[in-house]
DNA sequence: CGCCGCTGTGCAAGCGCTTACAGGTATACA
DNA sequence: TGTATACCTGTAAGCGCTTGCACAGCGGCG
């Protein structure tokens, strides 16, 4: 495809390249007449901007990073996805940046992948950033918005934990339940270190209202995954009944199905032997039957691109309530249930 | 950041423009004390290049665009972590286009999106892609490799299905099964439709081979999701004892996790009631005790980068041997064993 | 009626790099 | 010693767009 160029589109439209540029853009005076000719002779040509041209001398990329920890877990991907989305809706590209393959890749995205001045914002997922990559990013003086983790001196979009937690933990206390389990993150394993302290909050929380005493022996956590959490619960699951948790409140949905799976597998019944209830409303949480606190990964994603594009194009009417916290709810299934008497 | 220019190393560096182009690019000759300067002078300030005004000047971008159908399936995240990983050891970005947000969106990638030279190649992976959208793309005159299904006339990168199953299906019939049912994929459901054909082919051929008639009653559709497993494979299941299937072949390993379950909650043991394998090696396959043949989506990624690499930077030398078949492997785990007599 | 402000347009100067070309110096070889 | 052949370096012409500036035309207003 030999690539046509603005000064085709604009002799066939009959008017200088200038006015090409700003009927396309959308930028600066056009007279109706002007604008339809160019429209139709951009048409025509089978003419796009080329994107390098038009940065270099605008300065503006159309272009946003997203940098995340993993791509193989459900919460990355649904905010990913909600960005990608959303972001195209608005004409932008999303240049991934995926940091999860070793320390010297990490360093590389930092150093010199996000400073290569091909990204107007960047998006950083669930990432705990050390303080001098906070520094290369905010030293790149674009936007920057953080989802899912708390990131120092940057605006972040983040449920509240705790919230969450607690709420997930009343429903278990309001059905009847008094030994209440919970499979909680461990703190050196997710990317993220306040999360799993804060849902543990939550819980602790919703317990002391309720005037229920902390068993730490009701408490072990995982990797947030399946896998972590079926071990984990096969430990609080295979004490004395007398002892054993009635109910599970899992810090995440995977978690809450290997609980399920490992409730099974011991030959309780879910939920009246054990209830169980899970943070997230992944994908399969439907499939297990899991009560859940949904949240909305995917708008996660959307409203941090509609924080980007209010910074980018002040113009453009975001109708973005700065502050309005993040939503989540409770979704009941049929995993918890009344404890058995 | 106000950014560094070239002008400015050149000038630290004590040489000229062209010549920290030359010393930073590695094209062209350039003294070893020269060389030292600018890198030096580069490292000093700061200097990153900026790709925009590379791009424009040389036309190669150092980025590639991996077009997706959907974000939230293993093999998919998989196929792009292996092939960002890749580009990234290769100094390249990669521009995510993922293609799930319905036609108006899909059409804006291959109409705008991909056309605004921003990328030097393009990996599409499991896209059936219409006449015309491959049209589109090799009108770009880039390199373009496709991953996990044939695209007409495009360079692709795909397992032999049909020597997968059947490698999977003679696996069990070297067990000794002789009733072995299908779990295949719906051909209208995927959007790659060669594949649950291919497996189903694969399958076919082995019980042919073995002199095993086919039965139409053993074979079930669904969806690829653990769901659609579960639900497919209860139909199967819950046959009368003398027709019920002793094994199942699973298209995926997401079909096999459900078949499991539902063999679980139809109070049948795996492996001794039913076997189940799988195809793909998820990551959950082993946590499942899931046989299966394992592809590896990661390297496929990663081996599509060669093709391209080898492509776009000659000079480099890529061993890759055009045509190596792409590997699989039997994994052997604890749902498969001879039936009960 | 004169002035102002607004719209619409073109000119041309960059944006920050790469690279053809030309020139200059060192080494190799006759 | 002369000449061919490297190697090294700088000059400057773009790459294809955006946008500040200048200017022309036009209606509104005191």
């Amino acid at each position: 495809m030999q690539t046509v160029s603005i000064a085709e589109v604009a002799q066939r439209a009959g008017v200088s390249t200038a006015t090409v540029s700003r009927a396309l853009s959308g930028r600066g005076h056009v007279s109706a007449a002007a604008k339809d000719a160019v429209l139709r002779a951009a048409h025509d040509l089978g003419y796009v901007v080329s994107s390098n041209a038009s940065s270099l001398a605008s300065g503006r990329t159309r272009n946003v990073g997203v940098v995340l920890p993993f791509l193989d877990r459900w919460y990355f991907t649904s905010v990913l996805e909600g960005a990608q989305q959303a972001l195209m809706r608005a004409g932008y590209d999303v240049t991934l940046y995926n940091v999860s393959g070793g320390p010297e890749l990490r360093d590389r995205v930092f150093e010199e992948f996000l400073l290569r001045q091909r990204v107007d914002a960047v998006i950083a997922v669930s990432l705990e950033l050390t303080p001098h990559e906070v520094s290369r990013l905010l030293a790149l003086g674009k936007p920057l918005v953080g989802v899912g983790g708390p990131i120092p001196d940057v605006r972040t979009l983040a449920i509240d934990d705790v919230a969450v937690a607690h709420l997930a933990t009343e429903h278990l206390i309001g059905l009847g339940h008094t030994r209440i389990g919970h499979l909680g993150g461990r703190p050196e394993f997710d990317s993220d270190f306040h999360l799993p302290v804060q849902r543990r909050q939550g819980y602790e929380a919703a317990l002391a209202e309720a005037g229920i005493p902390l068993d730490p022996d009701l408490v072990a956590n995982a990797d947030f995954t399946v896998q972590g959490g079926y071990h984990a619960a096969k430990q609080l699951l295979g004490a004395h009944p007398r002892s054993r948790p009635t109910a599970i409140f899992a810090a995440s949905d995977e978690m809450g199905m290997g609980a399920i799976l490992a409730a099974r597998d011991l030959g309780l019944s879910v939920p009246h032997d054990v209830s169980v209830a899970g943070i997230d409303d992944h994908d399969q949480a439907d499939f297990f039957g899991l009560t859940t606190v949904a949240q909305f990964p995917r708008e996660q994603g959307a409203r941090a691109v509609d924080i980007l594009l209010e910074q980018l194009e002040p113009q453009h009417d975001h109708a973005v309530a700065a502050d309005i916290p993040l939503p989540f709810a409770l979704v009941v299934r049929s995993s918890t249930a009344r404890p058995r008497d």
